[in-house]
DNA sequence: TACCCGTTTCCTGGTT
DNA sequence: CAACCAGGAAACGGGT
């Protein structure tokens, strides 16, 4: 196909990978090739949710909608977020810190914090009592620096991508009845899922990430693999292939150099960078 | 069915 | 010497 490199190769990057593809359904697919639009109850290209609702009171499905929609605006992998552990309504979601939100999505964090003090404060400031006060009043600035305590919820769980050396097989099923119908079956298959997705999205789950791989510089995409042969055996894992090597791993990844997928990192073992046509790997992205 | 893409597998040779 | 790195070549499996 001629626009593989554009349509399909971003499309990618927004599917559920490896976590979240036993949790999210089809219709969490991403917007592209979304056949009906419409069937979102929030306008998708629109204004950003037509419930007019503060969000503390929304539904968890519309707690859900909007986490879906964050991801695709910040073209970012559905792994980032652990949806199960967003079964929240929106009391709730309101009532979480700063803290709160990097502990459960980590360099996602900052931006749904964002998100949910600006949906809280542009039209809603003063309207809707304490809790929501706690977003009108909100400082992000001062707040990304505060090192806040983390008081509300009680998640029941948070998987630990090791706990059952099934890294990043998070079974909890994600079948809320109020999901739409839709089962938008033109969309990119999720499982397409390709090694730099998969290598990012490890490192985009800092506080799951039991020390497999490890960002060297941030800013700049650059990263270590700290256990490569662990890490290729996940990899092996997810495409059920059990001799998977870092050998054989590292040969991939080459490849992305001519793609401009990954940089070559002289001198470095272990170490790569994010090329130009990495998606989704910055902490803000666009 | 043919073809493309993204690996996977294997390998030779070089480097740390 | 082990562990990596660089790529060529060919095979493979899924998707179109």
């Amino acid at each position: 196909m001629v626009l593989h490199s554009g349509c399909s190769m971003s499309a990618s990057t927004i599917p559920a990978s490896v976590s979240a593809e036993n949790q999210l359904p089809a219709s969490w697919s991403p917007h592209y090739n979304c056949p009906d639009v419409s069937m979102m109850t929030s306008g998708y290209a629109g204004r950003l949710w037509s419930q007019d609702l503060h969000p503390q009171y929304w539904s968890k499905y519309q707690v859900w909608e909007w986490l879906q929609q964050m991801l695709d605006m910040h073209q970012i992998d559905a792994t980032a977020i652990p949806f199960n552990n967003f079964d929240l309504d929106g009391r709730q979601l309101c009532s979480m810190t700063y803290q709160d939100f990097t502990r459960l999505t980590g360099s996602f964090g900052p931006i749904l914090y964002q998100s949910l003090t600006d949906l809280s404060q542009s039209k809603w400031t003063g309207q809707y009592g304490s809790s929501a006060d706690m977003f009108t009043s909100g400082d992000i600035k001062t707040e990304l620096d505060a090192d806040l305590p983390c008081t509300i919820l009680s998640f029941k769980e948070e998987p630990s991508f090791y706990a059952t050396s099934e890294l990043f097989d998070i079974k909890t099923p994600f079948q809320p009845s109020t999901m739409m119908t839709s089962p938008a079956p033109s969309s990119p298959d999720p499982r397409g899922t390709h090694l730099w997705e998969f290598i990012r999205d490890i490192l985009l789950n800092p506080e799951r990430n039991p020390g497999l791989i490890k960002w060297e510089d941030r800013s700049e995409g650059v990263f270590r693999f700290l256990k490569s042969e662990a890490v290729a055996q996940l990899w092996g894992k997810k495409k059920n292939n059990s001799s998977m090597t870092y050998e054989k791993l590292s040969r991939a990844m080459r490849y992305y150099y001519k793609r401009e997928i990954l940089e070559r990192v002289d001198g470095r073992r272990l170490v790569y960078k994010f090329g130009r046509n990495a998606r989704g790997w910055r902490e803000t992205e666009k």
